[in-house]
DNA sequence: TAAGATAGTTACATAGAGACACTATGTCAA
DNA sequence: TTGACATAGTGTCTCTATGTAACTATCTTA
């Protein structure tokens, strides 16, 4: 019997539970996969850690770990509790991507996991190696393909994270997660384009995102050695605005 | 213990997985739903089936079940498995919306399912009342919260579909897979209209549409009792075509 | 054969995006 | 003190997809 099924229809609906035992059925295995990315050194960067047991012992993987019934209330949770595992970062732009399950994902069996995508600021993190002491590695998302040969299906659900991110990125105000509390409209800007991996106008870059009325001006400005810029920080909600037109890029 | 791990550190992949057994942890129960949309009336319409078995007997909700291990290779398999079971239909647009977790969504305990929304043309279904012999009906999606009180939560995963499908009707081409084979650029754009609830300006909807090249002229005319129009079909992966500028509806 | 109805077009307005040169304002070294 | 330099930020143009509204085209039907 593989579908949960009441015996017998004339049962009433607690005595129906009371029988109930999900252990009688063949269920998935149920996880939750992370794809943690961040801008550092003028490139979008995912985490990976090496897997400390099996199966896949050795190998690099996105960070992640089942459903924990007894203490995750939602599927959020989990989420939520294996970033702060992982980065020590408590409130990230978090978003839910895709859901994989297959048979052949995973050699203990049927296996269902759901992709979560995390923004968060290069500055922020300080890179946890957990109790059971994986090895924990930054790595450029374009190189990971070539260099690591990725646990499970991890490549895939990284490439589906990748493509919905560089999607967003042409019509949201997303990437302003990946930046600490105040930047400059040209660190933003920056950040948009290496994310795109593609160059931006700054005049239409600038009036785009001003318009919106996402930023605000803190009145501060970040001196160098040169004219010193406006210091802006994301107004609440601005870190998720939809814009009616996508960047087009270069024509 | 409520997550696998391995017992001994010494053993060995193999015998590792040899000592696994799913049935030892504690693991949510795993489901994929349906949000089945179609246009009939000049109304957007999902189906709802009335539960036969407990939980939530007698109580309406959306069309989905267990993750069948044995029968499904992949997710997507089960989904197409319970999209013919309920409407016959075999090649519907098919999209994964979000997946819903959570420790109090079913009585039956931690429940994780799918959610997927299919579009399908109103002309090309045939209703099954399936083997449990529950009912089938098309309503109103924006009737469903006044006059049903689905079970679970699933008026929330109708919502978050919803929601989806409105938005992607904006920049992509989807309500194509709500139109019979062959189509007038009329038909296609109150389809539009339908699902936007909003009216869409002639002109720059054809120009939009031809100008994508997701569509073929048949060559023939559909005719009525005034001036015939041209037929269109879709061509392949016309189906999901991204325009790069939303809709903007009126000024 | 003319009325009715819907298909499809012409012509113009609007707004957001790209291009690119221009001005503004700081630092730093001579 | 001052001028070169570098980066911040602007003025103004073009381009194009969209919205608006009135116009013409082509069929059916009485």
């Amino acid at each position: 019997m593989t579908q949960p099924k009441p015996e017998n229809e004339a049962k009433s609906e607690k005595e129906f539970l009371a029988s109930y035992n999900i252990h009688d059925f063949d269920v998935p295995l149920t996880s939750v996969d992370m794809v943690i990315f961040t801008v550092k050194y003028e490139q979008l960067k995912v985490l990976l850690v090496k897997r400390a047991q099996y199966p896949a012992k050795g190998k690099w993987a996105l960070p992640g770990g089942f459903i924990d019934v007894k203490r995750d209330k939602s599927l959020d949770d989990t989420a939520f509790r294996k970033l702060l595992e992982k980065t020590g970062v408590k409130t990230p732009y978090l978003e839910q991507v895709s859901s994989f399950g297959g048979s052949k994902r995973d050699p203990r069996g049927w296996a269902l996991t759901v992709a979560y995508f995390a923004l968060i600021s290069s500055n922020a993190i300080e890179l946890k190696n957990n109790e059971s002491t994986e090895e924990v590695r930054w790595v450029s998302v374009d190189e990971v393909s070539s260099n690591y040969k990725l646990a499970f299906d991890h490549q895939a659900i990284l490439d589906a994270c990748k493509e919905r991110l560089r999607n967003k990125v042409q019509y949201t105000s997303l990437p302003v997660n990946l930046l600490p509390n105040t930047f400059t409209l040209t660190e933003l800007q920056q950040t948009f384009e290496v994310v795109l991996q593609q160059p931006v106008a700054k005049k239409s870059f600038r009036k785009r995102i001003l318009d919106a009325g996402i930023l605000e001006d803190t009145g501060e400005l970040k001196t160098g050695s040169n004219r010193p810029a406006k210091l802006y920080r994301v107004l609440p909600d601005g870190d998720n605005h939809f814009f009616t037109r996508n960047l087009e890029g270069p024509r």
